[in-house]
DNA sequence: GTCTATAGAAGGATAGAC
DNA sequence: GTCTATCCTTCTATAGAC
């Protein structure tokens, strides 16, 4: 059905076989999603056998665990805005295409796929995933705003929930179109479309006057 | 204890047991998701042996098409608006409210996740998914906001980018919470109050001077 | 640690009786 | 159409040699 896509990940044996699996499993369930992968694929893919598979990590989930954890650790660990003294439109705006560069990258939105799809039966990975990720950026963003109303410059009564309006338009519909498979990849035009009219409209919304 | 199978014969029977395969199958899908939902499971729900799903739907594949199909055209089949003559901020509140009932009840959220895991290995369904329903809520906001437009009522340059920001602003954290299952049902004051909010600084940020 | 080979279970799909 | 019983494939996980 499905290619091997044999991937030789021995020529670098720095870390060995244990990161090997590693990266080769995050390829197949990013791919085929976590029902679907299969333990001979990730063996295939990684050039091991089945069992060393096993000799680092005790069970499929365990496995997809672990990069799970790695994935949204190492994608979205880094959200937090410096905008010390910045025009609010620029820092918006930075806001923005962090956002873009993480979550709305091919791998941003297969993560997000996975979580999502196994949020019904694994309720706690779905949790840790949302304060690992999504939290951050709301909390960030937040800040953010909050420290332009102590300047003076924006007229919030709720920086949270102003937050989650700024994150919403950002990710419009262009997002779903993403998680659905429907667009393959953002356009960088729109990229920078979509985030430069939510930062006018909520400029619009929120500057003092 | 006898069944009151001596009804259920040759004429009516059909609908019956097909319509009680499709139920039950949705209930597992929706519960467990496509790939841990096993044929067995459907049956044993529905009450009938795995032969009789077999001679209803050549496969699992096609029984969880069929249920898609009929799950979003049902939910999501009338949301465009009637606001001949009404106030702009209710017409936006109603909105808002039939997008609340549809797409944020458990159901909804049940049938996104389901759509949104498969989207990587069917392509198909989730376009199909796609055109069912957010972009039938994106038009028919998008002709709400064309329609102010022409009234004299709004300001806006791309009725179908704001119509993105609304949406997304009415989404906001909450949707992403019940996704990866963090909350589990939305309260109605939290809905009322990210409706009202979403309302005001759409008003805001558009409403004409 | 790593391999080959396989056990043991589960799932999708079908045959044949009625 | 519906059932019981079963085939065949595929999967997770392990045993045993090196």
């Amino acid at each position: 059905m499905q290619k091997a896509t044999a991937i030789a990940t021995q020529s670098s044996a720095p870390e060995g076989k244990r990161a090997a699996v590693q990266r080769a499993a995050t390829a197949v369930f990013l791919e085929v999603g976590y029902g679907a992968a299969s333990m001979d694929a990730i063996a295939r893919a990684a050039g091991v056998s089945k069992a060393t598979v096993y000799a680092h990590f005790a069970s499929k989930d365990a496995l997809f665990a672990a990069i799970l954890a790695e994935g949204s650790r190492a994608r979205f660990g880094d959200i937090d805005s410096d905008d010390a003294g910045a025009d609010i439109a620029d820092g918006l705006r930075s806001i923005g295409r962090k956002f873009f560069d993480m979550a709305l990258s091919k791998g941003g939105i297969a993560i997000y796929r996975l979580v999502v799809a196994e949020a019904a039966r694994f309720p706690e990975r779905g949790r840790a995933f949302y304060e690992s990720a999504p939290l951050v950026l709301r909390d960030s963003v937040a800040r953010f705003v909050g420290r332009a109303v102590e300047r003076g410059q924006l007229a919030v009564a709720d920086p949270h929930l102003a937050a989650d309006q700024f994150v919403g338009m950002i990710k419009g519909d262009l997002y779903v179109r993403l998680l659905l498979g429907v667009t393959d990849e953002a356009s960088p035009e729109e990229v920078e479309q979509v985030i430069e009219q939510a930062v006018q409209t909520f400029l619009a919304a929120f500057r003092r006057r």
